[in-house]
DNA sequence: CTTGCTCGTGGCACTGGGTGTCACCTACGG
DNA sequence: CCGTAGGTGACACCCAGTGCCACGAGCAAG
């Protein structure tokens, strides 16, 4: 098995060469277009083979992607240290904005993920598999919160449409190089708690 | 070009060459699974080839999705139509309810779809696309009623958390075998609308 | 130093979705 | 009777994704 520090090492390389891996998919397809890049060009941008692309991301959108469970696996730890007195839908906007708090160094890298998230067809669609996880987690913690059942209708709806919020502050963030992701995300996450009272 | 009456013909021909792929897919895919079966077994199945199937349906998941052009065609036009002096809201969960209020022949043909489409991965994210458009419609009402831009905050956020509304809604109703799919829209959307008063 | 184990890697073959192309056949109009 | 247009099937591709095997580097035990 070898030790703790063998491991961590192995680890790391591993991460590492999933890095450059993402980096080069990730300039390809920005430059080129996500379906006009075939794995192949992706592979010998980084030095590998095809076969090893597949064994680090899986899929050609999950290059894209990252380690997107870290982030859902983060979330759900934030939700469960929500204050109990904290109203629910705070504490779900709450977590959505502390997952988001990204450094600024990372800032270009995730707007050029976003970017093409939103604007590929392919990476828009894999992404509806992707939130299906976010939303289970959210909609646990309305349940826990609320004492209904996960799949009822009140847990499922918030966590759908804070899901939609954020999708749209996203949205507004890259399309609006002047505000900030977290503005975006409270202003969206305002509207919608407060029942959309610029309609009225 | 022919005459109308041959236009009409040779598309009704089309279409219920299109209907029996269709129906061909949705039983084999409820039966085995979407991607357990093949498209091959699909041809075969409605007595075509292979290369005929892609004519009809473009992709694997066109087979199940149908003509959902139609819908959006139709959620665009009660929108257009709708009352100038109705809150903006009730317009689009009222255009909601009316384009998903299905004959009760259809309703069976209804499930088996809804089912596949939100059990199985490859529809679901297959289902983001098409969402797409129902968001542009929605959020170009929005836009146009209260005079800010398309893609503005507000009608984006409109767009994407009255979408997954519906989206819940259509779960509600599927894992229900009791309650009415209007019901379950209208119950979603008075929660939404209201700022979810469930959690106060 | 050698043996044996593990693990990352590359190569290869195969499945399956999707597309372009061509040939055929049928139906219709002149 | 001929010409054409459109639906169809067959074939050859491309590309994403998977299973399998063989090779080599590193490490542990002898």
């Amino acid at each position: 098995m070898g030790t703790v520090t063998e491991t961590m090492v192995a680890a790391d390389a591993r991460e590492e060469t999933r890095a450059r891996i993402e980096q080069a998919a990730l300039d390809l397809f920005t430059a080129q277009g996500f379906e006009a890049v075939t794995i192949d060009e992706v592979a010998d941008a980084a030095g590998i083979s095809r076969r090893t692309f597949f064994r680090h991301c899986g899929t050609k959108a999950d290059a894209v992607w990252g380690q997107f469970d870290g982030h859902v696996v983060r979330l759900e730890g934030m939700l469960a240290a929500a204050a109990a007195d904290q109203p629910v839908l705070a504490s779900v906007s709450a977590a959505y904005v502390e997952v988001n708090d990204y450094a600024e160094a990372d800032l270009p890298m995730l707007r050029q993920r976003m970017r093409l998230i939103l604007t590929e067809p392919a990476l828009l669609a894999h992404s509806q598999v992707r939130y299906a996880d976010v939303d289970r987690v959210v909609a646990a913690h309305v349940a826990r919160r609320t004492g209904v059942a996960p799949d009822a209708l009140v847990p499922r709806l918030v966590a759908t449409s804070t899901r939609a919020a954020a999708t749209t502050a996203f949205e507004l963030w890259l399309a609006d190089g002047r505000i900030t992701l977290g503005a975006a995300l409270h202003q969206a996450f305002d509207e919608l708690a407060a029942g959309f009272p610029s309609l009225r």
